[in-house]
DNA sequence: AGAAATATCTTGAACGATTAAGATCATTGG
DNA sequence: CCAATGATCTTAATCGTTCAAGATATTTCT
């Protein structure tokens, strides 16, 4: 690359960040006595135009003007009146996750799309710090929450307190508006769809569950729903299992902690030695498409195991790339409700799924 | 989908957006009061520990939390001490655009990957109303700003009068910090790359430039960085003709107005009918990758007239898709570089770019 | 013309916190 | 033992607005 100069080149370069002519900032107050009216009527000029002469008004914002006020500060303003046009939405991960995953930035887009709409600002919250993902999440200035991050009940009176309105996505507590997908409906299509390939074992890949729920699940042929994503999809594949009169003792069910996706891997190994007999044929189902696209690739060489099908779940574009039939699930409608119930007083629902049978 | 129903399900979902308990808000003033200490002792308790002993803390945060209070209130903290850990993004697009273009998405990505490091939230501001784009886009909460939008000199003072530390990108204004990249190496490196395979003609494409700017260029062989995108670029441009002695009556220079991209076909078929002979070679140069891949779609049927080369500028993914040769800048690097130059000082430059030679 | 309504502007109290300066009391150094 | 220091807590001002209620002059109604 050529290091082209020029005299307009440097200056700009050089130059540090600095703030505007320090003197001492314009308020309205500063404005109201300049001219030697009150405050209040400067705030109308602004902010309720008929409430004054348009004489006065035009008097006051060309003043304005000349002392460098460009309308209220914004931070005064909400502390009164309790708006800021802008609707946060908080995340489980930090924001290079939330922007960098194609799934957090599709939820987004859709609730862009509303928020558009009402011309309103998005904030983007991360969790800060390791353990206070709402703690601090919540001492935000949004005017509205969306809740894109795991909650326990324990948390919801700070929810509360926080006194602004505010959505639940994924996650469910009880009376509270909560935006999801048909989790159980998923799962129950995913099993389905691999037991018809007549598999005679079935690895279930999942999430690390709540031992007293899994208990709960594996003696209640039709539980009650509960709403959170992992409960209501073992559900589902359960409840597939039993439909299609699958031995229960042929379900290999692994709880995988995604915290350490690589573990994958070694479960694989342990149940191919332990659990497999050569020959077999086998179906792979998992909570995610990233674990069974894991799996796919530990299972590349297992040439003396067959595999009769893998079913992921959500369809993340790495699924299509490939050909993994999955539980499809429409992120951008999702982020498009959530926005939709705190704006619009839509009812929150969950989502219906699709299943998108490709070569697995 | 089967209509699964339990009796879980119904509940969640009619459960209108409701508030809290709608008593009054805890405040610092409500838990000082019933615990009949000062407001700055609960504040203390809250913000700075040190000030006061650990007995009456535990005793503060004890009750606090009983009384529904769990830490200050942002805005009113923020009035008084100005800093609200928050960094915005002012974009000239609405929030689905920012949201949904890759290139916006890549810069979003690379600031938020600096304001991970400072536990700092993002806000994104879409371009409010018509003409307002700043004006209200700086009513703003954020204690520090990127503007990624066009912005005239005249908003300038507006701009510092919010006193909050800013960046600009893509567009410099004399003294203010700006980052952006290198478009006039990059236009140059285009335009060689064009004119080494022996056109006869050259259509560059570019977008509307003031006439005073462009006569301005045309005279002056080597004029001082102008550092608008489109300037820098048409002088790139011009310089490698120059340099390559190609003539610049054998140069058409359209511009286009990014208004009305569909423009570019109807110009197009007018040069073809007006400016080119039959079986001539003619490379094609435009000012970015979406107006250049629009013209590829153009004169796919120009059976008559030899396309030598085609070369569009800034290399986003539907370039490599087309497999177009583009100059290449890193729209990442820039949205991280344009976060440190406010949270770590560092100085605003241009980032280089490359020359990405591809089919075209 | 007198009363009522309207238009225009002001007063003063919030909103929820932080912060500098002061008060009180116990501790320490010389 | 007295002054100086430190720890702990309070007072009162301040940040920049909005808003309900009041004051004054002007217009409209009957």
């Amino acid at each position: 690359m050529s290091a082209e100069k020029s005299p307009g080149d440097e200056p700009v370069a050089a130059v540090p960040n600095q703030h505007a002519k320090s003197g001492a900032r314009a308020t309205l107050k500063s404005v109201a006595s300049a001219l030697g009216v009150s405050t209040t009527t400067v705030s109308n000029a602004f902010s309720r135009p008929d409430q004054l002469s348009s004489a006065l008004r035009e008097k006051i914002l060309r003043e304005s003007r000349v002392l460098g006020y460009y309308g209220p500060d914004p931070i005064g303003r909400a502390l009164r009146s309790r708006e800021l046009r802008e609707v946060g939405v908080v995340f489980h991960h930090d924001l290079s996750y939330a922007l960098s995953d194609q799934q957090s930035v599709e939820f987004l887009r859709g609730v862009a799309s509303e928020l558009d709409k009402h011309q309103l600002m998005l904030q983007v919250i991360p969790k800060l710090g390791r353990r206070m993902s709402l703690q601090a999440a919540f001492r935000t200035t949004a005017d509205m929450m969306i809740v894109h991050t795991d909650i326990s009940p324990e948390f919801v009176p700070e929810l509360q307190s926080a006194n602004k309105p505010f959505v639940l996505v994924d996650v469910s507590l009880p009376g509270l508006p909560c935006v999801g997908i048909r989790d159980r409906d998923g799962a129950l299509l995913a099993m389905a769809h691999a037991l018809s390939k007549k598999p005679q074992k079935v690895i279930l890949l999942g999430f690390q569950m709540d031992p007293a729920e899994r208990e709960f699940l594996s003696r209640n042929p039709n539980p009650p729903f509960r709403h959170s994503v992992v409960a209501d999809r073992a559900a589902g594949y359960l409840a597939a299992a039993r439909a299609a009169g699958f031995s229960p003792h042929d379900l290999i069910w692994v709880e995988i902690d995604d915290r350490f996706p690589e573990s994958t891997a070694s479960h694989l190994a342990r149940i191919r030695q332990f659990d497999l007999r050569r020959g077999e044929r086998v179906a792979i189902v998992g909570m995610s498409d990233r674990i069974v696209l894991d799996a796919m690739h530990s299972v590349r060489n297992w040439s003396d195991i067959e595999i009769a099908s893998m079913v992921g779940f959500d369809d993340i574009p790495a699924a299509a790339e490939a050909g993994l039939t999955t539980i499809r699930q429409d992120v951008y409608a999702k982020g498009r409700l959530a926005a939709r119930v705190l704006l619009d007083g839509e009812p929150a629902v969950r989502l219906p799924v699709e299943l998108v049978v490709r070569d697995t």
